[in-house]
DNA sequence: GAGCACTGC
């Protein structure tokens, strides 16, 4: 390839001056002075020639004269110690492929790398684009903004991000781009080369998110097939080694290495001498404790969950005031401040609130936020001083024998630990209180928390892989490799479904499949519901499955909650509870009041729209048609049938009177939620998730007809394969009275819409 | 008669 040939800058050069570098000085014919970008190459950018472009009176990639804030906001660019690094970084990226990279909080590195690759990598001039993923959508949209301000253009043209639902791109225009890993993976299923960019930065890669795992693997495998592309992994300095192994393209090699220091303040650590027997009592005692003998200074607590967090705040509230009415003088005025995911956006703002005033010539106040693990990555808190660290967290766990995914209070890890502290250096020196021992620390806690693919149900990602045409699941090339028996079961669902046929290949239903962002029980249901007359409203329960919870439940209104909830339930099935819900929420929008007044979330009904909306646009595309039936009782019968053709595996029978279940195959001992809506206990049910609480439940049942699972679901109800147990025997009596009746029906579970679709369309 | 760590498509 020839640097020459590709830039446009060097086109009016005579050859021997091209590649040499524009000459320097300021003359009515210099083209540098009319083209910032003069004398650059491709690739062989050196950083001396990137600062004098950083300084030109010219913006390099709108040729329009910089704005007075671009000044000011390269100044404070200067100061950041990734831009110190600048020489170095461009000897290395020149030089190799790929790159591990670690910067620590505060180094510069997730505005500013991106923009270094794009001087050097000039997409602009090649149609090409630089990407740089994160694993939230919040970050993609607030690090775009920024790095649009740094770089003086409009956000959404030169720069630019992609998130779900949110493409603020201009093809054509946009060559830097952020975006979230999982639209990456989207991507890539399309276009497995991913030959729109020249450069790929996956940023937060020690987070080890599922997206990000999986674009290792494809991103180290395409890196040999494409050799102009350059990938640079992001990550914090604890994982550096890990990656830089297993991007070594050659045997021995190791990819290199490049550091950033970062910019945070020290955080001095203390330890408990003794272990604690209550980690909760003893986060509260330490609050107060930091309260009465420490200097100003905000504090950040970690707890585990709501109720946890919702308890200890009013523990520490009652103690503070106490101290507070026993001598006025000894202390200043306390908050305490919820944090947490399901909190409404607008008391979640309360952390950025400032501490409270002093009472007149009193003590200065304490402002306490009590959190989540969502204040370890998520959301940053500035003034934080103090960092009171138990040491839990609630961790999800998947037991693959089972299928089932449950959340575990268990202990953090080291890196975590160390995030947790430093969050209390941010704007000056910290303390970090951690309620375990030295030694717990050193040798209890693990190095890192387990990657997501290591806990999760691994359907999804079989399904996007195949579709990527990974054709070895077992052999990829993963950064840490998930359990055989979970792809197995992944394997084994998705064969149920007919996304994959015996010899694990895509059908064409499990291509299309693939296309739906939602589980593959999802995606079959909806799919398949044109055939049952009740795609429209499959398609509304689908996006409510899809969301957070819709239902509130104030723990001082609860009464009330459940009546307003009593109103719209369908004594059918929670399913259908769940398009009523839908139906009278689109009928009431006009209502501001009508979700508040219905205790019910407005977010989550809001995010179900959206999801609606996003799949009715892909139904379109892949003609999945949208139909109902006005006969309702017909119309409730169709939609359970629907349900059965996705969720099949995961049906219960009633055992005894005892409102016992058990269920299908796995024969677990399960008993309906609470939240269910039924009015009576049925003999067969349908339900799409399984807790594991108190004790073990199953959540949102509709009531189904068993002869439905033979008829849409055959091949999983094949009996011979079933243990021995009461289910079979019922099972059993069932298929005898069918057997009994002539005539049987096409198993939807294994035939292809598609053909379905044309064999309709010829009649 | 009870929950919902956190993300993402």
């Amino acid at each position: 390839m020839s640097g020459a040939r590709d830039n446009p800058y060097l086109a009016h050069l005579p050859p021997n001056q091209r590649g040499a570098g524009g000459p320097s000085g300021s003359g009515g014919n210099d083209p540098a002075a009319r083209e910032p970008l003069y004398g650059f190459m491709p690739r062989r950018v050196k950083a001396d020639q990137v600062r004098k472009a950083l300084d030109h009176d010219l913006n390099a990639f709108t040729k329009q004269p910089h704005s007075a804030q671009y000044k000011k906001i390269l100044e404070m660019r200067r100061k950041l110690p990734v831009y110190g690094q600048m020489d170095e970084f461009y000897e290395m990226f020149s030089k190799n492929q790929i790159i591990v990279m670690v910067g620590e909080t505060g180094s510069g590195k997730t505005t500013q790398i991106p923009q270094f690759v794009a001087y050097s990598d000039l997409p602009h001039t090649r149609g090409k684009l630089v990407a740089c993923t994160q694993p939230r959508r919040v970050a993609a949209m607030s690090v775009a903004k920024r790095v649009a301000d740094e770089m003086d253009v409009q956000l959404g043209r030169q720069v630019g991000y992609s998130i779900r639902f949110e493409d603020m791109t201009e093809p054509g225009t946009t060559f830097l781009k952020y975006m979230t890993d999982g639209m990456l993976l989207r991507e890539a299923m399309n276009d497995p080369n991913l030959d729109r960019y020249s450069t790929i930065i996956l940023d937060e890669a020690h987070e080890r998110t599922l997206a990000t795992d999986i674009l290792m693997g494809l991103l180290k495998a395409l890196a040999k097939k494409r050799s102009d592309l350059k990938i640079i992994i992001m990550s914090a300095t604890l994982d550096a080694l890990k990656f830089q192994k297993y991007f070594g393209l050659t045997e021995e090699g190791a990819a290199p290495l490049f550091k950033v220091p970062g910019r945070t303040h020290p955080v001095e650590v203390f330890y408990t001498q003794e272990p604690e027997p209550d980690y909760v009592e003893a986060a509260i005692r330490t609050v107060l404790m930091i309260h009465r003998a420490e200097d100003p200074g905000d504090v950040l607590l970690f707890l585990t969950g709501e109720e946890e967090i919702e308890d200890a705040c009013r523990k520490i509230k009652l103690e503070a005031d106490d101290l507070v009415n026993q001598d006025p003088d000894s202390v200043g005025p306390l908050v305490c401040i919820p944090l947490y995911s399901s909190l409404p956006p607008q008391q979640q703002q309360r952390i950025f609130d400032a501490p409270p005033a002093a009472r007149p010539g009193g003590p200065p106040g304490r402002k306490v936020v009590v959190s989540t693990n969502i204040a370890e990555t998520s959301l940053t808190i500035d003034g934080i001083v103090y960092v009171v660290d138990p040491g839990f967290s609630k961790q999800k766990v998947y037991n693959p024998r089972i299928r089932v995914e449950s959340l575990l209070v268990s202990p953090i890890s080291k890196a975590s630990a160390q995030q947790r502290a430093g969050r209390a250096g941010r704007t000056r020196p910290g303390k970090c209180f951690r309620l375990y021992t030295e030694k717990d620390f050193m040798s209890e806690l693990e190095e890192q928390t387990h990657p997501e693919i290591l806990k999760s149900n691994l359907a999804n990602t079989v399904l996007e892989l195949v579709k990527l045409g990974i054709k070895d699941l077992v052999r990829f090339d993963y950064v840490d490799a998930p359990a055989p028996e979970t792809l197995m079961r992944a394997l084994e669902l998705l064969n149920y479904l007919a996304a994959l046929d015996d010899e694990g290949n895509l059908t064409p239903l499990g291509a299309i499949m693939a296309e739906f962002p939602l589980d593959p029980q999802l995606a079959k249901m909806l799919i398949v519901s044109p055939e049952f007359k009740c795609s429209n409203e499959i398609l509304t329960i689908t996006a409510m499955l899809s969301v957070p919870n819709v239902w509130i439940r104030p723990n001082n209104q609860r009464r009330e909650a459940d009546a307003a909830k009593a109103l719209l339930t369908v004594p059918d099935g929670d399913h259908l509870t769940l398009l009523n819900v839908y139906n009278n929420y689109v009928q009431n929008k006009h209502d501001k009041n009508w979700t508040w007044t219905h205790y019910l979330s407005a977010r989550a009904l809001a995010q179900a729209d959206n999801v609606r909306a996003q799949l009715q646009r892909s139904m379109e595309r892949f003609d999945v048609d949208l139909v109902s039936m006005t006969d309702e009782r017909k119309l409730y019968v169709n939609i359970r049938q629907a349900l059965v053709c996705g969720f099949f595996m995961q049906i219960a029978h009633k055992e005894g009177e005892k409102g016992n279940y058990l269920t299908v195959k796995d024969n677990q001992v399960v008993a309906l939620h609470p939240s269910c809506g039924l009015d009576t206990q049925p003999e067969w049910v349908i339900f799409n998730e399984f807790v594991l609480t108190t004790r073990p439940y199953i959540r949102m049942v509709s009531d189904i007809r068993p002869e439905w699972l033979f008829e849409f679901a055959a091949s999983y109800f094949d009996l011979a394969s079933f243990p021995d147990g009461e289910t079979k025997r019922a099972l059993q009596r069932i298929m005898n009275k069918r057997a009994g009746k002539a005539g049987g029906r096409v198993d939807a579970g294994s035939s292809d819409v598609r053909d379905a679709k044309k064999r309709k369309k010829n009649k």
